[in-house]
DNA sequence: GACAAATTAGAGTAATTACTCTATAAATGA
DNA sequence: TCATTTATAGAGTAATTACTCTAATTTGTC
């Protein structure tokens, strides 16, 4: 489990930014906290933003593993499944999430990467609903605008309850996580097949 | 419509927060916008986080005045002007929203005054629902934990909105707040009595 | 008008910031 | 081996930051 400095620099950086926000930390700190001395660091990294863009990659990279795996077995269970483990990776880079569209307006290039795989990702959802809208999974529903409203409601939720929580000022438990999948199932409720 | 020397600094800083982010826009900064000197504006806020707190309350004492309106007529329609007001305050003080978490892990009072006022207005908003339910005007609810989902959901959406449009690049518009409205009333649209 | 209190201006400061620069040390490979 | 690339350390800098201080001006009151 030996990691390499620009992994110990990420990994220094994602602790103290969930910690301490990022405005309040410095490459210096950062520098510090790592163990790696300002004139290393800046030889991975151009500056913070950059560190950041490096993190918003990991994060890409740690999606794509949720996405890829093979939801054998009920697809309403996969699909439980994906959330959770969503929700776990929105925890694990949280500060992102905290001030994301603060970080996008400061750099674009981060906003543009950002924008580009969640419409993806939406497209993906997309899919996996009208997966269960074919496999009679979901049913009765009035209109394809219907389909529309309920991906968005769930998206949000899937996107912003643990910030809720937060603002909250509720603690994010393994039972809240399981709050937030079954409020995402509660929209979609007046809809399935029992 | 004179303003006084700290209306002046407020207003100044409510728009550079909302166009820079807060960790962008120094007390100078301020104090330049509002053309107000640094030690002026020192006599009258300790520091940032002061003139922070300073808009919260501003925010605040707006809140009030849209829950204060009766609602005569419709009381549906009601609801809805309410969460329409509520969008329209939400983007006058975006930053805010933007940036919460982050700033009240910075300031702890700021977090304290925050979470103290979104109690009382999660309680009003039950309020509401229950009078929706008594009027008749909402059926068809299973138990009581179907109302706090529903509750919970329409809260993620009416908070949320227009932070999911802005970090997926989109113009917040009159039609995009109109969806917003729309998008709550697909939550009760099952259980509605038509 | 005279006096006190409230308000304003802006020069000044200590700390922190992001980032550069140069000088070594370690790894690589011919 | 030894030369070249890669990696590391850390002192140093210019800019910016939040905030203080003092001195001047305005305001209200009798």
């Amino acid at each position: 489990m030996k990691k390499n400095t620009k992994e110990e620099i990420v990994d220094s950086a994602v602790l103290l930014f969930n910690t301490y926000g990022t405005s309040s930390v410095s490459t210096n700190h950062i520098a510090e906290e790592s163990g790696v001395s300002i004139g290393n660091l800046y030889y991975y990294f151009k500056n913070k933003e950059e560190i950041i863009r490096e993190i918003l990659e990991c994060m890409i990279s740690d999606w794509d593993h949720i996405w890829v795996a093979p939801s054998n077995g009920d697809i309403l269970d996969g699909l439980q499944t994906i959330i959770r483990q969503s929700f776990h990776l929105e925890w694990k880079y949280r500060f992102f999430y905290r001030e994301l569209i603060a970080l996008m307006r400061i750099d674009e290039q981060l906003q543009q990467r950002h924008q580009e795989i969640e419409k993806q990702r939406i497209e993906e959802q997309k899919k996996l609903i009208e997966n269960l809208i074919n496999s009679g999974v979901i049913r009765n529903l009035r209109s394809p605008s219907d389909i529309d409203s309920l991906l968005t409601i769930s998206w949000l939720i899937s996107n912003y309850w643990l910030s809720f929580l937060e603002s909250d000022g509720q603690e994010i438990t393994d039972e809240q996580v399981e709050r937030g999948v079954q409020l995402i199932l509660t929209v979609f409720k007046p809809y399935l097949a029992i």
